[in-house]
DNA sequence: ACGAAACTGCGTAGCTGATACGCTGACTAG
DNA sequence: CTAGTCAGCGTATCAGCTACGCAGTTTCGT
């Protein structure tokens, strides 16, 4: 059976379905170790750190030597984007909610280790056969639920949208205070300076309240919000389950 | 009474607190003069278009006068972050829920207008006035909740996760489907293709069901996510309050 | 077995963009 | 009036992406 519909270029590179060339001297490299040299300098010192040069550097080569294997920068990040996420967990066996409890953990989890991936450029729905993994393994906690198919989509969507929120929040504050430490110290302070009690009385009895004077645990307050919001989530899906079961 | 705690210099900036020099020329150029113009940049080309010689351009000066208001681009960005969001709606008199989901709608119709805001990088917590009233706005309708204040900011803080996730996701396929409109008409069926049925079975029913087979209407289904995910959310927020209540 | 075709790696160079430095001339406090 | 300040900007440097084309390598067709 002869592909129907022709696989876009970027989408055959993401599932390593490009054909090799068959005459000409074999590569010396690979796609897979630019893809990997790349994440690692990503996981090192940041998405911007990641320059051609600097990969090819890691590898070695000569900056150019890369463009024979990905036609632009952008083709890269989207090849780091799907390196980035590996393999989800198997939540068989789980009830809906602990399954998806299960894997919004473990999608943060592995994040956090590439906590760049929330930068990079999306280039459209998922395509890469990570991403997909991943969709797939939350549709499938939400098999034996009446929601339809269409819903499943949704709440799994918003899901991911909390999840990188988490993530890129946990990244830039934690960059934040790399900066400056002492910035944080003073968060409260600064805002108490700030506030006008009159104009902002709601944030000002937050800051009265001490909410923001734990400068030193940013990114347990920030797990705990996580946490906390994704529970607040499901409990809207498990209510929104009975209303229409019932 | 002096300032105890004396303003981090970016926040005086934000907040229109430096102090003008008393000798020398006055300037002709203003900060808001400049942010308007980048702000003009951004919602007409993209954050990427927002270089320091467009900008500059744009008000026919020469490049590196912008660098006498502004201490780099970053703080530009930050300047554009707070610009962007200006006032935030009036609630009072609605109830809790009612509340938060025009706040949410709102702010998801301002950001529509500057979609480049989320992705700016972020400097820490909100300083700036705009976000602060904004945020205020958000906890002002939590006040009459039985709610804790940091589990308010917790509440928020995970709306405004899913208020960018909307936009970013916006943005983004609109991005790309501007691009290359054919490829969304086809995405459904590029799925059905890469995607063997036995190790995506979910991800396959979804496909079957034709969920991803409307390639026409991106914004609205997005849109009817977002609001999905926002009742299921603010649905969790009331099942709380009731527990905690009662 | 041999020439042509198909390739790979990479040197070079062009372009865009951020920004340091220092000059020129304007304005103001005393 | 004059010294001190300050605005605007020309110039130059540096980083980063990538187009182009050469030189050497491998394979196919005959």
């Amino acid at each position: 059976m002869p592909d129907s519909v022709p696989l876009p270029d970027e989408v055959a590179l993401l599932w390593g379905r490009r054909e090799a060339p068959r005459r000409g001297p074999k590569a010396t490299l690979t796609i897979d170790e630019i893809v990997r040299a790349a994440v690692g300098v990503a996981d090192a010192d940041g998405l911007a750190a990641v320059s051609m040069a600097k990969v090819a550097a890691e590898l070695g080569r000569s900056t150019m030597a890369l463009y024979r294997h990905v036609r632009s920068k952008d083709e890269l990040l989207m090849l780091m984007g799907d390196a980035a996420v590996a393999t989800p967990p198997d939540l068989s066996g789980a009830d809906w909610r602990t399954g998806l409890t299960t894997w919004a953990l473990s999608i943060v989890e592995t994040l956090r280790e590439h906590s760049w991936f929330t930068q990079l450029p999306l280039s459209g729905p998922p395509v890469g056969p990570n991403n997909l993994a991943w969709f797939e393994s939350a549709l499938r906690a939400l098999t034996d639920t009446p929601l339809a198919e269409l819903e499943k989509v949704g709440v799994v969507q918003n899901l991911i949208t909390l999840v990188h929120g988490e993530v890129r929040l946990g990244r830039e504050l934690q960059r934040s205070f790399d900066e400056d430490p002492a910035k944080f110290g003073r968060y409260g302070e600064v805002l108490a300076e700030l506030i006008d009690p009159v104009r902002f009385p709601a944030l000002s009895r937050v800051v009265s309240s001490g909410a923001f004077s734990e400068p030193e645990m940013i990114n347990q307050d920030l797990a705990e919000d996580f946490r906390f919001g994704l529970s607040l989530f499901l409990d809207g899906v498990e209510a929104y389950m009975q209303r229409r079961a019932g």
